[in-house]
DNA sequence: CTTTATGAATTGTCTGATGAATGAGGGGAA
DNA sequence: TTCCCCTCATTCATCAGACAATTCATAAAG
């Protein structure tokens, strides 16, 4: 074995995003290269000493790297058969990290007509049990998002957050620790309309008023208004998000009449 | 520093379930000490070198424990401030493990309920689709899962399996990925329902007409009638579950009425 | 009083070695 | 021949110890 220039130039020149440490970056990348199918399920990774040398990291950092990556559902470590991907079945598909990683560059058609048809499913209930549970804090909050949205528009980053924050405080205000925590599902979501729909047609559709509709049921305690508002909302940033993408795609599921309120 | 008896008896003698590793025993153990309340939010872990000695382990296994935990957004790292449980905001309570790990003892009665109004608000819907997209392979797996369920009853764990299995299949016949995803939760409401439903009213009421109606509303391509069937569902499921705890608790939304198919 | 330097605590990373699990292939028995 | 069991090589799993990097607290300097 050749003794090895130690950090001659080992640097993963790589910027490590925020505070990414060296295994989460690892994870991150790996993770990336998984979910865009360039590692594909049933494929077995290199063994840990030749993947470490060659990413010239020391394996515990790639092990930790793996961990990460088990613990999301994307690969299975065993001895003798070694670190294969998973199918896609077992992928955690709602886990914050992976459904960042998806969409890291241009996401999937399919995939995310799929995530638009589970917000079309979810956040019309959501909305109706705000309507019924939100405390006056988290209206405030929701207010306040509205207005920023108003103020700066989702041409500018500012506005974009605020959208995301007041289908945030939306989800949080259902009262339901599982809806919650799909917030990140529905943020990816969001982004994505928000993208494609400055890249394809900019402004051209306010997307206040209809996010208006949702806050005034909401603060009213109307779980129906709230509900049908919603549902009309998330059809239309459907619409926007896919407006480019030709007419084959549509929502398939429409909303559901009345609302039996407990 | 005295000197370290070795392995005079250190063994976790806990048995390490399954095939998890050292690292995925710790990992298992330490979320449920987090999802149970004995770690709280915003408590700072000890740091590596005393914890991972306490537990008679290597650094490196307590460590690659941390990666998963912080995968599944139980706790955060820093150098200096070292390991502290996150906000449960932040918690992943939809990952499979996490949910296994909430569910491993006596679940919380407001979370048990939360995680059936998740059901009750999406899996209708999943019903509802299946009855639009599901294959006959699906078809014939719910069929299947359904015999399963009559044949061998839910004492024992043969129809429990199946039972699970029928919604498993449902979810998959969806075709949403995101969807599917949530089967791990589903299965674990299935689950408690079950093991309530034995424990305080064994064979109160027969579960597979219920699956049975939903079963024909979807093989016969019927979206409405699938909902509906499923809606019913899950809201017998859920007094089964929760009979026994008293009436406090009730399933506040009820299904929604037509359905606008595509 | 504010800013800057210092230091200590903790996680982060590296290295090298040994243990354990498991699939494959060979050897022996029926 | 066919089947079972044993051995062995490969890969992950675990361990031990060292050093680097980060960060907060505190002291020093202006």
């Amino acid at each position: 074995m050749v003794a090895k220039v130690k950090t001659a130039k080992p640097l993963n020149v790589r910027a490590r995003r925020k505070s990414l440490r060296l295994h989460g970056t690892i994870a991150r990348d790996l993770g990336i290269l998984i979910v865009s199918g360039r590692y594909k399920p049933g494929e077995v990774l290199n063994n840990e000493v030749a993947a470490s040398d060659r990413l010239h990291v020391s394996r515990t950092a790639y092990r930790e790297a793996l961990r990460i990556l088990a613990a999301k559902g994307l690969v299975e470590s065993r001895p003798r058969t070694g670190t294969r991907v998973s199918d896609r079945e077992k992928w955690h598909l709602l886990d914050p990290d992976v459904l960042s990683w998806i969409f890291e560059f241009e996401p999937d058609d399919e995939l995310l007509y799929s995530l638009f048809e589970l917000r079309k499913i979810f956040e019309p209930e959501a909305a109706a049990l705000a309507a019924e549970r939100r405390s006056d804090a988290q209206l405030k909050r929701m207010a306040a998002a509205l207005e920023g949205m108003a103020k700066h528009t989702l041409a500018v980053e500012e506005g974009r957050i605020a959208d995301q924050d007041f289908h945030a405080a939306l989800l949080e205000a259902s009262a339901n620790p599982f809806i919650t925590s799909l917030t990140t599902s529905v943020s990816a979501a969001v982004a994505w309309t928000t993208i494609f729909k400055q890249r394809n047609s900019p402004l051209r559709r306010d997307p206040v008023p209809d996010h208006q509709r949702v806050f005034d049921a909401i603060a009213a305690g109307d779980p129906e208004g709230a509900h049908a508002a919603m549902a009309h909302l998330v059809d239309m940033a459907f619409l926007d998000t896919t407006r480019s993408k030709g007419p084959k795609l549509k929502l398939a599921r429409g909303s559901r009449g009345e609302t039996v309120a407990g």
